[in-house]
DNA sequence: CTTGACTCTATAGCCCACTAGAGCGTTTAC
DNA sequence: GTAAACGCTCTAGTGGGCTATAGAGTCAAG
């Protein structure tokens, strides 16, 4: 049995917990690279599992195929991508801070309409479908 | 100039400010409905406005079209669906709740990375690409 | 030699709430 | 009478990150 020096995408798919039809979109990307046999099959060299898993983390920090992208093209050029990505961290800190900020306003409104029901229940008036939307205030034109 | 009585699909979108072929993709869903002339134009009751206003209103507190389609088949039932409209506010609020305490712990997270770089610049190991993310711990596997 | 597991490409579909456009008929203002 | 503005249907596209399927070729075990 000889040493495995390069993966197919269906062990490259067991190892790291990726689809292979979502390797294969990653590719479709530039995100990853292969090699092709004489048989049209992809072959990985040993480190893709490590660029996978680079891809996967990078992922569940919030961060886009795009934004991802952008990092490893980065690396390839041979820099360590690491200020970049410390001020795309940097970016979506802010971004999530606004976010947070405007759900709890958001729920905070919400909150305040349930309330109202619960405390005067408002008469429906002719035409009225539910007067507790009806009767609400518009919340700013926000789209 | 007679009194108008119905309203066709032009000035609906000007009472109200949804775009005319939002209007139709509304009535495709059953949010609205016409009575159609014999030209194929569609006519509209002029309690429509107070309707798509309902259907804007809603939309504006966070609920998906379908979430409407279901409270306006109560209201067309003849129920007032106002305690719908509760259960279906409540409900957003702890989703928002749960999204909110997400995005903080997220938040805190991307923090923690940061500042990591920030005060102890790792050194890249071989094969590496960023070790800012390389040697970053997988928040759960939320997906 | 067959069977089944694997691979390939290319295409379509998903979710949501629309928008845009083609190609056509209708109404309205002048 | 004519031209602009309006209406109609139908189809396709948007974004993001995939999944699913069809139809075909490849490879390994028994």
């Amino acid at each position: 049995m000889a040493v495995t020096t390069r993966l197919r995408i269906g062990e490259v798919s067991k190892q790291t917990g990726i689809a292979v039809g979502a390797l294969r979109y990653y590719e479709s990307l530039g995100l990853l690279h292969s090699e092709r046999g004489e048989n049209g099959y992809r072959y990985y060299p040993l480190a893709v599992v490590q660029q996978v898993q680079f891809i996967k983390k990078a992922k569940a920090l919030g961060f886009s195929l795009e934004d991802i992208s952008e990092v490893l093209t980065i690396h390839q050029r041979g820099d360590v991508p690491c200020e970049f990505v410390q001020s795309l961290l940097q970016e979506k800190i802010e971004q999530l801070e606004v976010q947070i900020q405007q759900m709890m306003a958001f729920k905070a409104d919400l909150e305040q309409y349930r309330d109202r029901w619960a405390t005067t229940h408002p008469h429906p008036k002719p035409g009225d479908i539910c007067p507790l939307i009806e009767t609400m205030p518009l919340p700013q034109q926000s789209s």
